[in-house]
DNA sequence: TTGTTCCAGCTTTTT
DNA sequence: GCTGGAACAA
């Protein structure tokens, strides 16, 4: 067998982690050490030369497309298909236990996954069932608590009652949303975790097959494991030592949705024969991002302590750029990367790294306005849109008649003459009885009390889900959705829909039935499930890109947080402000500012041979002019890594030379970036940009008094100084 | 039922 | 200051 091609493209820390005997191992990966090669190959190194058959593997991560990345990479070293692995991510996992055990699992075999945005809309429900005021109790805080506790194992009968009235109210929207879900069929994502657990843990029978099955049990980033996570994983190792994880203590930026770093701690305690390996080594970076990125994350308390190190040379200095404003800023911005792009480089290569969503608008309109392609990370995904939903929850409500929550979103979806009032009434009926809606509204039929009309409404919705579900019943998957897709009437509903909209809805319904045509239900229907139980999991729990990829060469806008695990050759780190990063909410405690730090350290690792950092003396937010502070990340940098950008050289434009006609005004040629003026009201200032032309002339001026302002050139009457 | 107005909120995100 | 959602009027 081939094992030099496993071996061989390994570094020693890297080879010792692959080649050691089956114990429990922390990797200790830093950014761009090779994290992801090391599980791969550890992998391989199993099975082609320990001799374990796939099977008996099991791999866990957090996203998708990790798993499916080491899935790809591990058939290419092996070069045979690996579909007996188990690779997913943990709530794939813990669905396919779930699914395979559901009755040990006290689940009913139909029982579908709901996605956060489901979950939301069910609890919505319920607080108006429950005569709650949702302005008093906001339904995404009650979501929060439920999540918080079940991702710390807990149920609501486990929960102490406090004397806290508003904890006491808390604990019994949660123990009603429980009953909800059993009564529905639905499993949100923390339950999906919660169960699994249980599962294991009460069947003494079931836990004893898997702890058998997976000789090796392997976890990616597992810094961003929380705690019912790393319970499950306890259990599955219990005792076997055989436990492989890799992860990064610095790079935890996950804190604040319960991942708990301690879990790395508690691993060297709880496996107490395990090895620790550190990759330092960092095939990424230039020597002076390294040096920069060490240094920053020095003055976090409680590390593990690692230092990142490099073969490769120094590299240009890190350039810090400081912008008169966020216009400023962005103009900066896209002026280096046109740069970049006229030097020979590509717009993918490069990627401008924020803290926060909103600081993506200016970005996107200068490049817009530059004609430079970009694509902005994050956002609406395929299965989120509200079209889609809709669809699918038709297909739902055909496979199990009491998802109450597929039945309330599509009941008058498109209107069919069901109100408020109908609805009212069924739901009452079911929260009487504890039954479904959809049992209620036959209940509420056979009392013969409603108007004719609205009987009408109610029966021809009943009938409609009963003969798309006859009608469905022979067809492909795909020929299901198209049914539904069409005799839904949503289609129609959405062609009408004016404006374009509507129209890009019905391509994405079409899309739909695409994607279920493309559908693979052989990948991993060893599951008990029909095919459109499994397309319907498939949409709950991978929620697609949110675009399909486009292979033009595009700029890369994202947050901080969606860069975790990407790199660029060019990297723009702004926003660099205190308050915007590190956040204002941050700011007063240390464990969250320690996080943002880790966060600033994970930006700066992404970059390979340029970075620039960015902040702004002058920033829009909220409507409000701030004059922010240099993030104190900035002041973490030893100076002489630096390049500060000088810039008004270079980002002077030639306005007066390429706009001769704005010369319809009277002050034509007066004015030039760095020019002093007067303004009768805000009193002495500097021009520091001008844009337009004609009457649509504006200036930008930096006012002594009352800071950055645009101006119309046309009504300004700006005096010369 | 739809279009309009009003009002709160405003880090980060995957599953 | 903008956005999305909810309340309200026609």
């Amino acid at each position: 067998m081939d094992v030099t091609s496993i071996i061989d493209p390994l570094n020693d820390a890297q080879r010792q982690a692959v080649t050691a005997p089956s114990q429990a191992m922390l990797v200790l990966a830093g950014a761009g050490s090779g994290k992801t090669r090391v599980l791969v190959h550890r992998i391989a190194w199993q099975i082609q030369v320990e001799g374990l058959p796939a099977h008996s593997i099991l791999a866990v991560t957090f996203t998708n497309k990790a798993a499916k990345e080491m899935r790809g990479r591990i058939e290419n070293l092996l070069n045979v298909s690996a579909n007996t692995l188990w690779i997913g991510t943990f709530h794939g996992i813990a669905h396919r236990l779930l699914r395979r055990h559901a009755a040990q699992a006290k689940l009913p075999d139909t029982f579908q996954v709901m996605d956060s945005g489901d979950q939301l809309r069910v609890i919505k429900r319920l607080l108006s069932t429950l005569n709650l005021d949702d302005a008093k109790w906001p339904p995404r805080e009650i979501q929060w608590f439920i999540n918080a506790q079940k991702d710390e194992g807990i149920r609501a009968k486990h929960c102490v009652e406090s004397g806290d009235a508003h904890q006491r109210q808390m604990l019994a929207v949660y123990r009603a949303y429980e009953q909800l879900c059993e009564r529905s069929g639905l499993v949100d994502f923390a339950e999906l975790l919660l169960r699994a657990h249980e599962l294991l843990r009460d069947n003494p029978e079931v836990l004893a097959f898997y702890q058998q099955r997976f000789r090796q049990v392997h976890v990616d980033e597992f810094q961003d494991t929380n705690t019912i996570q790393y319970a499950w994983l306890r259990l599955l190792t219990d005792g076997r030592d055989n436990l492989f994880v890799v992860g990064d203590d610095d790079q935890s930026i996950y804190g604040w949705r319960g991942a708990k770093i301690e879990n790395i701690y508690s691993f060297q305690r709880h496996y107490p024969n395990h090895q620790v390996i550190k990759l330092e080594q960092n095939y990424r970076s230039t020597g002076t991002i390294l040096k920069a990125a060490n240094n920053i994350i020095a003055n976090n308390t409680g590390r593990m302590g690692k230092e990142l190190w490099t073969e490769a040379g120094e590299g240009e200095k890190i350039s810090l750029y400081t912008a008169f404003n966020e216009q400023d800023e962005a103009y900066f911005v896209v002026e280096r990367i046109k740069a970049w792009v006229n030097e020979g480089g590509l717009r993918s290569d490069a990627a401008i790294l924020y803290r926060a969503n909103a600081q993506s608008r200016q970005f996107e309109e200068k490049l817009m306005a530059t004609g430079t392609p970009y694509r902005v990370y994050g956002g609406l995904r395929f299965f989120d849109r509200a079209e889609i939903k809709n669809a699918l929850a038709y297909l739902r409500l055909m496979s199990n008649r009491d998802d109450d929550a597929s039945f309330e979103r599509i009941i008058n979806t498109p209107t069919r003459g069901i109100g408020a009032k109908t609805l009212d009434e069924l739901r009452i009926i079911a929260r009487d009885q504890s039954i479904s809606l959809w049992a209620a509204s036959i209940a509420l039929l056979n009392q013969r009390k409603m108007t004719a009309r609205a009987t009408n409404a109610l029966v021809g919705f009943l009938e409609l889900i009963k003969q798309l579900s006859l009608q469905a019943e022979s067809l492909e998957l795909y020929e299901k959705v198209k049914l539904v897709v069409e005799k839904s009437g949503l289609i129609a509903l959405y062609t009408k829909e004016k404006m374009d909209k509507g129209e890009e809805k019905v391509e994405n319904l079409e899309e739909l039935v695409n994607a279920a045509k493309l559908f693979d239900f052989d990948r991993a229907n060893e599951e008990n499930m029909g095919e459109l139980d499994m397309f319907l999991t498939h949409a709950s729990l991978e929620s697609g890109d949110s675009q399909a990829d486009d292979f033009e060469d595009c700029v890369q806008l994202m947050t901080l947080h969606s860069a975790k695990g990407l790199e660029f050759k060019l990297v723009f780190l702004v926003g660099m402000e205190e308050g915007l990063f590190p956040s204002q909410q941050s700011v007063d405690d240390a464990g969250r500012l320690e996080e943002e730090r880790r966060l600033c350290y994970v930006g700066m690792t992404r970059a390979m041979q340029q970075l620039y950092l960015c902040y702004t003396e002058s920033r829009r937010l909220y409507g409000r002019e701030t004059y922010p502070r240099p993030s104190r990340f900035l002041r973490e940098i030893p100076p002489e890594l630096i390049h500060e950008v000088r810039l008004r050289a270079t980002v002077s434009r030639p306005v007066s030379v390429a706009q001769p006609k704005a010369a319809s005004l009277q002050n034509l040629g007066s004015y030039k970036l760095g020019q002093r003026v007067s303004h009768a009201k805000f009193g002495e200032g500097v021009v520091l940009q001008i844009e337009g032309s004609g009457a649509q002339e504006r200036v930008q001026i930096n006012f002594k008094q009352v800071g950055v302002k645009w101006l119309m050139l046309a009504y300004a009457n700006l005096e010369v100084l």
